[in-house]
DNA sequence: CTTGACTCTAGACTATACTCCAAGGTTTAT
DNA sequence: ATAAACCTTGGAGTATAGTCTAGAGTCAAG
């Protein structure tokens, strides 16, 4: 059994972060000693280690949770049900990617139109198209 | 002059987003009648345009505060300056691209290498990797 | 037996961008 | 004259993901 600090460095999280977690229903200690300090046990590693991976492919909390409760009950849901809410993510990721490339080309256009020289920016064209009124 | 309902609408924007603007000294309407209510001018309005038009190419409020700054005093700034600015920002979308460019492909991965099919999710590779101690 | 390292809780604070609410004052229309 | 519509302020709430602090308790070593 773990204490959070060890817990924490085990994992590279913070203290805060694992009670943060634990606050939100992510992790919380099999067991806590008399004095009240939380005890991490083997499976208790797992789990972190879980939302960590599952972070870093671009979960949020709120999705870990759910893909928690996938794995907790996993005899009970199919490949196809875990497979459906990776892709449902993908979409979503998808539509962020979309509506990033169109920022992106829409600041390109605004750089391509301006001469970038050392003249009074009174003439530029990035200021000029952000002031338009009409659309 | 517009009252801050007028604006509102003319803009596409709500009265509390005005007044939120105003909080963070993005558009302070430039007179008050003697009961107190905002009086918006024409250069408000085309204010309140160059925010707008702003927030729809990808700027954040902090930005668009200092892009009001280079508008303001343009003819102390050269289009260089201008364009260093939006191509800060490009680099700044770029990065933010990439790295969601890679959690999806991340996502991609995983579910490619799940079967999908019905049988309980014991085996999901998905889970699996997730789970997944190493790294 | 005291020091330092560690832990506990509750709650405040960060950043981003609003949105909503309460309680009251003003304007406009009928 | 009165009701509806609009305006004011300050402050709380939303979502996301923590970070930090204060004040107090615990534990191991010298
Ligand atoms: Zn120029
Ligand atoms: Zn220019
Ligand atoms: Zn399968
Ligand atoms: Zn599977």
């Amino acid at each position: 059994m773990l204490k959070i600090g060890e817990l924490a460095s085990l994992a590279g999280v913070s203290r805060d972060t694992l009670r943060f977690y634990e606050k939100h229903g992510l992790i919380i200690p099999s067991q806590r000693t008399e004095s009240g300090y939380r005890l991490y046990s083997n499976i208790d590693v797992e789990r972190i280690s879980f939302i960590v991976s599952a972070k870093e492919v671009g979960f949020t909390l709120n999705e870990i949770h759910q893909l928690l409760e996938l794995e907790v009950t996993k005899d009970k849901k199919s490949c196809q049900d875990v497979k459906e809410f990776v892709d449902n993510k993908i979409t979503i990721v998808n539509q962020r990617l979309l509506e990033i490339e169109k920022i992106k080309h829409s600041l390109q256009t605004l750089s391509d139109a301006c001469c970038g020289g050392d003249e009074p920016a009174t003439q530029c064209t990035i200021l000029g198209a952000l002031n338009e009124q009409a659309r």
